[in-house]
DNA sequence: AGCACGATCTGA
DNA sequence: CAGATCGTGCTA
């Protein structure tokens, strides 16, 4: 299946997360490749939106989101929890799509075997899913578009009808405006 | 140099 | 609902 390319990263974020919705997210690990359908993600639109981590400007953490589209933008919270970002944007308009949630497609023994509990849950969580493709901050700043360690590819078309737009999650910090904007897009189950 | 807190998860 | 657990950025 073909792989995202850098103009798909390279517009709106809001499309963005909307389009990442049935793509496929795809992790090689010891030679097993691990992956999964994206059905949840989050918006975070640059430095006018007060969720998002550059609304107080660049810094050494968040220095990924300023550059080029289509690279990862990890970061590590809760003193024990790595989450994926994909760069959205022109290179200094600092915008990313956080992915929360995948269905698992391939190499679900090794990802159940990286989480520490057993049983067959889906990977939903921002955490868990990196958890569960070995995503830590040694991918930070990863090019997403160059086919290598960590890329998404189409996998399927979600027609808008099955997409439900909420609230962002743990963002009580936020502005009114942006706490309440629907940035969340969740696949509908059926 | 110190400190408060977070785009979370788990288990009681 | 509390606890785990620590990098980050703000204040001094």
């Amino acid at each position: 299946m073909p792989i995202l390319h850098r103009e798909f990263y390279d517009r709106d974020t809001l499309q963005v997360a909307r389009a990442l919705l049935g793509g496929k997210l795809v992790r090689p690990v010891n030679g097993v490749e691990l992956s999964g359908m994206i059905v949840e993600t989050e918006a975070y639109c640059g430095k006018s939106d007060s969720a998002c981590h550059a609304h107080r400007g660049e810094t050494p953490r968040n220095a990924v989101m300023f550059g080029p589209p289509a690279h990862a933008y990890i970061y590590f919270t809760y003193g024990m929890h790595y989450l994926l970002n994909l760069v959205t944007e022109k290179e200094g308009n600092p915008c990313a799509v956080l992915i929360r949630a995948v269905l698992p497609l391939a190499g679900i023994a090794e990802m159940e075997a990286r989480r520490k509990k057993k049983g067959a849950e889906l990977t939903n969580g921002p955490a868990k899913l990196c958890q569960a493709f070995g995503i830590d901050k040694s991918l930070n700043g990863w090019d997403l578009a160059c086919g290598q360690e960590l890329w998404l590819e189409d996998y399927e078309i979600i027609p808008p009808k099955r997409i439900t737009a909420t609230p962002r999650i743990g963002i009580d910090y936020a502005k009114k405006e942006h706490r309440e904007a629907l940035w969340r897009f969740v696949v509908k189950s059926r």
